[in-house]
DNA sequence: CGATTTTGCGCAAACGTTTGCTCTGTTGTC
DNA sequence: GACAACAGAGCAAACGTTTGCGCAAAATCG
C-alpha cells in the first residue's frame, strides 16, 4: 500500500537511483537543483519512507537494538530500558524488549530469533556468571554490552561497584553499632549477588567480625523468596539485629517477615536493600539502600554500543559507575 | 556471517528452492525421504535460520509488533507490554517498545519510523483523545488496538469500564459516610480520565449529592502534579474528607500532601487511587485502589491484534473487563 | 509396450532498495 | 576547432528469500 522507490521515480520521470541517492543525500550525487527540487517535493507529497526489509537487506543493518531483560515488571530493568530506549532514539535506532525470566533456554531461544539479522546489537542484562549466551554473542560477532552483569575483560560492560556497594551498606549498619549482621544473598549463578555478598563479608572483616554462616541465606529474587529467607534468619537462637539484603525486593520481604513475626523497624530489625527503586522511598519507614543510576546504565550501554557497531570491535570499554548509600528509615529511626 | 541458503543449496547438492521448500515444510512439496533427511540434517548442524529481512522483504511481514506506551517506567505499562510481550512470543512474535512521554509528536514519529514496514501490527496504549495518531493507523490500514484508550467504535478495544470503576470507588466512600469528596482529576485528553471523572460525578449525583466544581481539580498525571491539585483542595474553607484519584500514581501525591499537611489517613482524608500497582499494596496505609488487570491486557490485545492480523479487518472486537474494588487502610481505618 | 500419470526437483522472477559503473551531451581548454 | 573534462542521470547487479511453473525420469495403467 506505501508508495515504492519505482513509483515515485516513474512520478518523478528519472529513474529509480536517482530517487534513492536525493532521499539519501548521497555525497558523490551530481544531479541538477531542478530535478532534486522536483523529486524532494514529490517525496513530501507522497510521504514516501524507504521500505526498512528492503533498505535493511541491501545495507545488512536493520536499526532495531534488542534488549534482554530478565523481567521488565522489576522497575530496576524498566529503567535500564527507558535509558537504552531514549539513547536510540536519538540516533534513529527503535528497541526489541525481551524478558527472559531467567530462564537461560528462552534466553537462548530469544536470542537465535533475535539473531536472524533483524538486529543490530543487543544490550544484555540479563547474563548470569555460567551463561553461555554470552559466549555465542561473541562467537557469532554480536555487538553486544553486558549491564549490571559482569564477564571477563572480553566484553563491554556498564554496572555499579557492587561489592563497594555492599561494603557501604554494611559499614553503614556496623556504624550504626550493629555486630550481628545477616545477608540475604541472590544466587551465586549472578555475578551482582556474588560481589555483593562478597562485599558485605569485607566490611565485616574489615571490623574485626568473623562472618557467621548460618546468617547467611539465599533467597530467589523476588518478594517471596525474601520472606522466607527472613523468616529462617529469625528463627536463629541469635537472630541478627540487621539484614543487608541484595536488592531491593528482597529487603521487601524482609519488611513483610519482620511485620509477621512482629518486630518493628528498625529498632528490632535494621534493613538494607539494594537498587533504590522508587518503592524503596515509599516504604514506612523508608528503605536505605544503595543508589544505582539505572536509566543511566541504559543511555550508557546504547551508547556504547552504537559506538561498537561503527567502530569495530576495539578495546572493549568497561563503565563503572559510583554507588551511593541512601539512608532512611529502615536503619535510622531518626528518618522516616 | 551467518550461512545462507544458496550456500546450505550448494554443499547439499539441490536447489535453493528445494532447501526452502524443506524448511518450510512447504505443503506441497514433493521431495524424496532421503533428500529430506540430508539437508534437515545439514540444516541442523550449520545451526541455519532464515535471514529475517529477506523474508521479511519477500513475504511483506516482520513478525515484529509495536506497543506504544506512555512510559514503561509506569508499572502499569510495564505490565500491558509483558503481556503482550508474553502472547506475542507464543506465536513467534517479538516486540518493539516505545514511550512517547505523552508528546503527540514524538508519537508520531515513531509510528512513522516503525510503519516502513518492519511492523505487523501495533498496540497503543498511549493514545489521547483527540489523538490523529489514531486516525493515521486506520487510513494507512495497519492492524491496531487500543489499551485503555477509548476510540469510537470503528477501532479493536480492550480495557475497562472507567465510568464504573469510578462509581465503585466513590459509593465505597459514600458508604463510609463521606459527603465532601475530591476528586483529583486527569487531563480531558485522555478517555479514561474522563469516564473515571463521569463515574465520580454519577455516583454522587445517584446519592443525591449535587457535585461542588470546587472539589473537583486537575492533576498531571505523575506524582508531583498530584501533590500539588490534593494542597489546593486542602486549602479550601471546607475541605474535603475524601479523594478520589484519577489514578494511583496521583493518589500518592495526596499520602504526600497529607502528609505535609499534618492530615491523618482515613482518619482526616480519606484516599482512593486507581489502578492497583504494586506500590498501592506497600503503602502505609494500603491505597485503597480499583484493580485493573494490565497484564491482561496486554495478552488480550496481542492475541487480538494477532487475530486481526490473519482475518483481515472485520467488525472490531471491544473486549471489557470488569473493575474490581481493592479495599485497604487509606480509607478503612480498620485494615492496614 | 506405448500412453499417461506421478515423482522429484530445477528455473527464474519478484520483493524494494543501494551503488559501482557507463553513457550522453555540454562546457572548458589550448 | 579538436579534445578533454565534467555534469547529469540511467543501467543492472546484488542483498537472501519464496513460489508458480516447467520438465525430465520413473512409475503406473490398459
Amino acid at each position: 500500500m506505501p508508495i515504492t522507490l519505482k513509483e515515485l521515480a516513474a512520478k518523478s520521470g528519472v529513474h529509480p537511483s536517482t530517487v534513492s541517492r536525493i532521499v539519501n543525500d548521497d555525497p558523490q550525487l551530481r544531479v541538477s537543483a531542478a530535478t532534486r527540487a522536483r523529486v524532494k517535493e514529490l517525496v513530501k507529497k507522497t510521504g514516501y519512507r524507504p521500505d526498512g526489509m528492503a533498505r535493511g537487506l541491501k545495507l545488512r543493518q536493520s536499526f532495531v537494538l534488542g534488549v534482554l531483560v530478565p523481567d521488565v515488571l522489576n522497575p530496576l530493568f524498566a529503567a535500564i530500558f527507558r535509558g537504552v530506549e531514549d539513547a536510540a532514539l536519538e540516533e534513529g535506532y527503535t528497541v526489541i524488549l525481551s524478558s527472559t525470566d531467567g530462564h537461560e533456554d528462552r534466553e537462548r531461544d530469544i536470542m537465535l530469533t533475535l539473531q536472524s539479522r533483524m538486529i543490530d546489537g543487543m544490550v544484555v542484562a540479563s547474563a548470569s556468571l555460567r551463561d553461555s549466551s554470552v559466549r555465542w554473542l561473541r562467537e557469532n560477532g554480536i555487538p553486544h554490552v553486558l549491564v549490571n552483569r559482569y564477564s571477563d575483560q572480553k566484553d563491554y560492560f556498564v554496572g555499579t561497584d557492587d561489592r563497594l556497594g555492599a561494603r557501604l551498606a554494611t559499614e553503614h549498619l556496623l556504624a550504626l553499632g550493629h555486630r550481628r549482621i545477616a545477608h540475604l544473598a541472590g544466587s551465586p549463578r549472578y555475578s551482582t549477588a556474588v560481589n555483593r555478598r562478597r562485599g558485605y563479608e569485607e566490611a565485616l572483616k574489615a571490623a574485626g567480625i568473623e562472618a557467621d554462616p548460618a546468617l547467611i541465606v539465599e533467597t530467589s529474587l523476588v518478594a517471596g523468596g525474601g520472606v522466607l529467607a527472613t523468616h529462617r534468619l529469625l528463627e536463629l537462637r541469635k537472630r541478627p539485629t540487621a539484614v543487608v539484603a541484595v536488592n531491593d525486593v528482597a529487603a521487601v520481604g524482609a519488611y513483610d517477615a519482620a511485620e509477621q513475626t512482629g518486630l518493628r523497624i528498625p529498632a528490632d530489625l535494621a534493613i538494607t536493600g539494594y537498587n533504590d527503586i522508587p518503592l524503596a522511598a515509599r516504604l514506612r519507614p523508608g528503605l536505605t539502600t544503595i543508589h544505582v543510576p539505572a536509566q543511566e546504565f541504559g543511555r550508557a550501554a546504547a551508547r556504547m554500543l552504537l559506538e561498537q557497531m561503527v567502530a569495530g570491535r576495539h578495546e572493549p570499554k568497561r563503565v563503572v559507575l559510583p554507588p551511593e548509600l541512601i539512608v532512611r528509615g529502615s536503619t535510622d529511626p531518626g528518618r522516616t
